[in-house]
DNA sequence: TACGATGTGATTGAATCCAATTGCAAGAGA
DNA sequence: TCTCTTGCAATTGGATTCAATCACATCGTA
């Protein structure tokens, strides 16, 4: 199957996008390789704006690029990967933090209704989706400009084995989850940003010393 | 004048590698324009890499590209390099943490020699090296992939700011400097991590707390 | 004189073409 | 049969060439 993306112009930045999207979706995952002409015809462009939007993705952790060589979609060690959660750990408080002052009731409330909604559903992708919902909204009207990115780099370089992941929840791991949650919109609504940093600091770790305890994730074959 | 720095090749990666020297020594300020053309001919290379080249440093964010209209030496708001530094403050201590268990007693003390070397010298390029040498050799036992480098950009990219900031240091807090660095020192000579951690803290705060009070240095002319 | 439209030069973006490097496979030799 | 060498095909990297976009200056008009 062959999808004509974009009309005529295919820039760097929208290849880097539809290459993001493909692999933020599963389409292509940990280790495969990605060839530059494929992506050309994909997107309908020559070599050289995939080369530029292969660096843009190396640069956020989602390519790994070996001179002369080739790109690989990255693929983390399980310690790679528990280093990434540790960065989350230290950097999505303090972001919570920004924002928390600066939400509204009705941002409020639409958290109130995605912990809710989490808890009913059973797919995995429709829970990814809420989880990542649940926290960007949490996080939205921080007002900063770095902090923001990075953390939104550090989700998606992690995206794939989060999903993995996600599959081999228990009912009490879910159960934690949806907690921990509420408490998360609890702080909030309290506007107690240090008990909000505290909680979510220890939704992230629980989360990381759980993932710890796969690392059959992690064996990949050497394809 | 036109030299020829690279014999043949003038890959992507040597001229990001250039490209950032550059920066980073204070060649090319924070608003300058970089035309593509000009680095291509420094680097006997065509534009095709240069682009390449501009993408990587923009990931890294000291290079900002405006399509159909430039690239240049990204500049900071007040705001911006505070948030940058907020960032280290909850970063490096993760990351000397991290270090610490590893460091041989050679290199504490190296540790040692650095923080009285720092204390006798008044020129400003000596102290931002030997600064920099400090905390880097304080990190570098850290086993990790993605946290060092992490790091590693954010000093990146304030380094400019660093640089102008040190200009305006009083002797107190020149003093204070070199006591935190002691202080750091001594609680990785005790192997306590915590203390550790705590102090480092503080002194990117402080530092950052510092830096707030002189916004002249972010009154960038228009050019 | 101030403001807006238009055209031109300069610069960036992308396509094509050519060179260089790599990995694999086939074959020779021990 | 195993290993080392050698050559070829596939793929990436870079140079050149062509197209598109933007900034600025010039001109015209109110």
């Amino acid at each position: 199957m062959k999808v004509a993306k974009t009309e005529h112009g295919a820039s760097a930045h929208r290849i880097a996008d539809g290459l993001r999207e493909s692999i933020l979706a599963g389409e292509v995952g940990p280790g495969e390789r990605v060839r530059q002409e494929m992506v050309a015809a994909q997107y309908g462009a020559s070599r050289v704006p995939v080369r530029e939007a292969l660096r843009i993705l190396e640069a956020e952790g989602l390519v790994t690029l070996v001179a002369n060589t080739g790109a690989w979609v990255s693929r983390l060690s399980l310690a790679e990967c528990e280093e990434l959660y540790q960065i989350r750990e230290r950097l999505e408080p303090l972001l919570l933090r920004f924002s928390i002052p600066n939400l509204s009731g009705e941002k409020i409330a639409e958290l109130h209704r995605l912990a809710f909604a989490m808890e009913t559903g059973t797919d995995v992708e429709a829970f990814l989706r809420l989880d990542r919902d649940f926290h960007w909204l949490s996080y939205s009207d921080a007002d900063t400009n770095v902090l923001g990115e990075t953390v939104q780099r550090l989700w998606n370089a992690t995206q794939h084995y989060r999903r993995a992941f996600t599959r081999l929840f228990t009912i009490d791991a879910h159960r934690t989850v949806h907690q921990e949650h509420h408490l998360i919109v609890h702080a909030i609504e309290q506007r107690d940003v240090d008990d909000a940093e505290r909680v979510l600091y220890g939704h992230i770790r629980r989360t990381r010393l759980e993932l710890a305890r796969h690392p059959q994730l992690f064996d990949h074959a050497d394809n």
